[in-house]
Order: structure tokens, then C-alpha cells, then sequence
DNA sequence: CCCCGGTAGTTCGTAATGCAAAGCATGGCG
DNA sequence: CGCCATGCTTTGCATTACGAACTACCGGGG
């Protein structure tokens, strides 16, 4: 069955690439989820729930996650004056800095990967990815 | 650039995947990395360094490892018998159905996905993932 | 205006994950 | 036999994650 390979082929894509994030978070003692939320900071300033949503968990895990990532100085948390029940979440300048630092690694570490394909296949694995992912179920 | 297109696919598409599997081993009290485990040993018996190696972890985190999931029945432990400091490390029969079972969810989640695209791009999806993936550094 | 249910986050308790360092047993070499 | 290397486990610690209980605030109805 021609899915059954696509299957695999997605699984195994997916713990290289998350193989390659978390060692790239490691090295500056970033979590996988960690590495994540300042991923998704970097052109976002979500509530603490939208957040939550977006990375699939928990309200409760996200006040450790950023806590922790507050201390370090990475993000802050702002309050909402429309409703001041809602905590905003962004990016300090450090937290930004560090993430394009990493996004950078990343390119880098999938250079080697990527340049196995001449141009055109990289559009079309683009095309394909973006026709694959889009709204999942 | 190309492949900041390409780099952002490949992460968007590896968190999206990453969401699947947490879903459906949480639906059977599962982490991501126990699921992992399942899925490796489906078709191997390697001994507990090899699994670490694979799996990118410490030794000592898989002695836990193995040990909750030898605990539930999912896997076994196995003495070599070239070597008795040995230890190997297999399916048990419910651990090989449970894997089969989830690899099937997996399938059924990714469904509506994959048929989003014709046969001819599943093809060409699977040659560029194993052509990108094969041997990354 | 005040009460009241609903929403936004935090806190607390608990289990799992992961690492590093130390320990135990076995293997293999001189 | 002595000794070091290898394979795994144990222990101690921080992080991640969940659910339940709690606090603060919003908005509507009486």
C-alpha cells in the first residue's frame, strides 16, 4: 500500500527533525516544548489560553513552561487592559535574539539534508508538505 | 530562500505529525517516547545501548523506560546468553498488538490528510522524504 | 448596585521523563 | 590473578505534564 509508506516516511521524517530541535535545544538547555514556544513568540503575542491551545496543552503546564522561561529572561508577561484577567506572552529582545540564533542552527543543521535536492524538488516537497499539512483533522 | 520555505515546512509538518502520535498514545496512557519504543521494536530486539543509541537517550532514562513499560506487560526483558551483561529487549505479544494497533490509528489520523493528495504525489512525497531524510549528519 | 455564573491564570499534588554520577556485575586482556 | 572496560541499574535532581482546587475578574439579571 503506497499510504502505508507515506506513513512511515511521515513518522520517520518527524523524530529526525524533532531529533535535530532537541539537540539544538539542548545545547542551550531549551526543551523541545521550550524551543517551541519561542519559535512561536517570534511573530506572536498570544494570551497565556491561546497559547496553550496552540502547543495542545494544558493552562496549568504553561504557567511552569513560562515561568520558568520568565526567569531565564527570555519572555515576559504583559497585562491586557481590556481585560485584565488575560496575561499576554512575548518575546524579551534576549528571548527573540536567541530564538533567531537557533532558527539559524536549524537551517543549518538541515543544510546537508536539504541540499540533496536540486531547487525544484525542494518546491515541490514544499508544495507537497504545505498540501499535506493544511488543516489536518 | 527556498529553503527557509522548505525549513519552515519541515518543522510545521514535524510538529503537526508529533500532535498525532501524542494524541493517540495519550489515549492509551502513553508518552511520545514509549509509543517510539513500541514502534522500534516491532521489528527489532535490540539490547538496552542499542535502543538508547536509537532512540537519542541515556542509558539510565531507559532502565525507567523499559521498566514501566515491563511493568504494564508491553515488553520483556531477555538474557543473552554470549554475553550476561547483556540485556535484550522485545514485544511482548499484547506489547506487539498494542503496536500494531496504534500503528493503525496513526494510519486512520493521517488518512484525510494523505488524501488530500493523488497517488502519483504519495509517490513522489515518499522518494523526496526518504531522499531529504536518508543519513542527515 | 450587588450577586452570580463563567472565564483567565495560578497553585498544588502527583507521575513520567531525562540527565549525570555512582554502583554492581561481567567480560577480556596482560 | 589483577585490572580496566563495558552494560546496565540505582539514586538524586530538574523539567514536563495533567487534573483539581483556588483567586481574580468579567458581564448580565434582578
Amino acid at each position: 500500500m503506497t499510504s502505508d509508506a507515506l506513513v512511515d516516511a511521515l513518522v520517520r521524517n518527524t523524530f529526525q527533525v524533532v531529533g535535530v530541535l532537541t539537540r539544538i535545544g539542548a545545547e542551550r538547555d531549551l526543551s523541545l516544548t521550550q524551543l517551541r514556544v519561542l519559535g512561536i513568540l517570534r511573530d506572536r503575542r498570544p494570551r497565556m489560553t491561546e497559547l496553550a491551545a496552540f502547543l495542545g496543552l494544558d493552562k496549568s503546564t504553561l504557567s511552569g513552561l513560562i515561568d520558568r522561561a520568565e526567569r531565564r529572561g527570555l519572555v515576559a508577561r504583559g497585562k491586557n487592559p481590556q481585560d485584565r484577567r488575560v496575561v499576554d506572552v512575548f518575546l524579551t529582545p534576549a528571548g527573540l535574539e536567541l530564538a533567531e540564533q537557533m532558527y539559524g542552527e536549524v537551517r543549518h543543521a538541515l543544510t546537508p539534508a536539504i541540499n540533496r535536492l536540486d531547487p525544484q524538488d525542494r518546491d515541490q516537497l514544499v508544495q507537497l508538505l504545505h498540501a499535506v499539512m493544511h488543516s489536518p483533522g
